[in-house]
DNA sequence: CGAGGAATTACACAACCGTATAACAACAGG
DNA sequence: CCTGTTGTTATACGGTTGTGTAATTCCTCG
């Protein structure tokens, strides 16, 4: 006779964000197919036919942390703009910049980024999330460059400059996420700067806020600090 | 008493390119865990026990699928500059189309691409084809830059001006491949055109050398015009 | 303090995965 | 035409996957 293993009662929000963070985790470590409903219930501390009591099935799980990571991304990218003072060239600037330093820019990101993205092809409430976090992104950049003060700033003229900058920032953020060793501390945000600056015709200057700070010890994937 | 299926025999290579083939197309479509050794054997025509006869495992058949991918694209991409003019500009301007139109930006290799990519972070071989692929393809871009007529032509500014405009490029790739239906055909190109003239201080004519060109019907996920 | 209900575990099951191996048949050389 | 080689098929096997279902235990509420 076996004894059943002990267990808490725990609620639905925090079981629910455990297993998320645990599929989350699993994918960044070992892709997508490393994240079987086993592997994810073991880490988190549950058994697998817990999942099942949460969400509908594998696949909506799958769903949620898609989601979690790409409105925490998002979020962290935007919180720095509450502390941002209110020139515009400078908020613009301390938007890039986060962008392309960590927590937002981290291997780890792309990766989830990257094993989710088969998905967002094949899955159309998936899409739609995709859909919505970028568009939302691009918004909030494109806000930013309305707001800068330069000589003509027509509408369309705003949405072709907020994609070419998208397009910056998601580049730098690609590259400097796969080769993270062939790019110098700092270089992909000054060239980043440049680069959106000589797009806009505007000076961003590159004054780093926080000199070096390196990305905070045994952070998750998605850099959360606890 | 069933009867057994008929077959031909062929040489290695055609099926070898077979196999890598089916398994391209079978990533494509739903990722990597589509890719399965009965799906590739079944779409190349053959039976699942053929693929451990012309490779050591299925490890052995991704890593070639990868490595005949990125060549491919590459190839592709450089193809454009052999019936280039000669003036820089132009030259340019080509390389930078080509790279944002089929069959180089395409839904389907996005696909690919992000299928591989947790293999090449823990790969290390295959993470050695994605640097040499990269860097490659930067470097045909700085010699690009660096022919180009202009004021001040700095070594260390022509490598930052690859690294930004290769970043434009990636991240217009990225974008258009997956969200497709959110950009007019063309406006990519013109977008980036526009961006990376402003980067380098030059004047990139958008002038479109195929007039809304739709891409080639029943091509394979490489867009190998058979 | 006792009972109801729900959260959690435990177990079973069919389907599929990659791999190994033996049997067969197509083609080449005599 | 016949025989040997080997490309190819067929089949089997252990392991893993996602899911369905019943049993159990924890917690709440009366």
């Amino acid at each position: 006779m076996t004894e059943r293993r002990p267990y808490r009662r725990e609620s639905e929000e925090s079981r629910r964000e455990a297993l998320i963070l645990a599929a989350l985790e699993l994918v960044a470590e070992g892709g997508l197919e490393a994240a079987t409903v086993r592997s994810i219930a073991d880490r988190a501390g549950v058994t697998p036919g817990l999942i099942r009591h949460y969400f509908s099935g594998k696949e909506d799980l799958t769903r949620a942390a898609y989601r979690h990571m790409m409105e925490q991304m998002t979020a962290d990218n935007v919180a720095v703009l509450e502390t941002a003072p209110d020139c515009p060239l400078a908020r613009l600037t301390a938007f890039v910049t986060a962008s392309l330093t960590p927590p937002v820019m981290q291997p780890l990101r792309l990766a989830i980024w990257a094993g989710f993205l088969q998905l967002v092809r094949s899955d159309a409430a998936m899409r739609a999330v995709h859909e919505q976090t970028y568009l939302g992104y691009r918004d909030i950049l494109e806000n930013l460059i309305a707001a800068l003060p330069r000589p003509a700033s027509d509408a369309a003229r705003c949405r072709s400059d907020a994609i070419a900058c998208n397009a910056v920032i998601d580049g730098l953020w690609m590259e400097g996420s796969a080769l993270p060793d062939n790019f110098a501390s700092g270089e992909l945000v000054a060239i980043g700067l440049h680069a959106i600056g000589a797009i806009l015709g505007v000076t961003l200057a590159g004054a780093p806020p926080a000199p070096a700070a390196p990305p905070p010890t045994g952070a998750g994937p998605n850099g959360e600090s606890a």
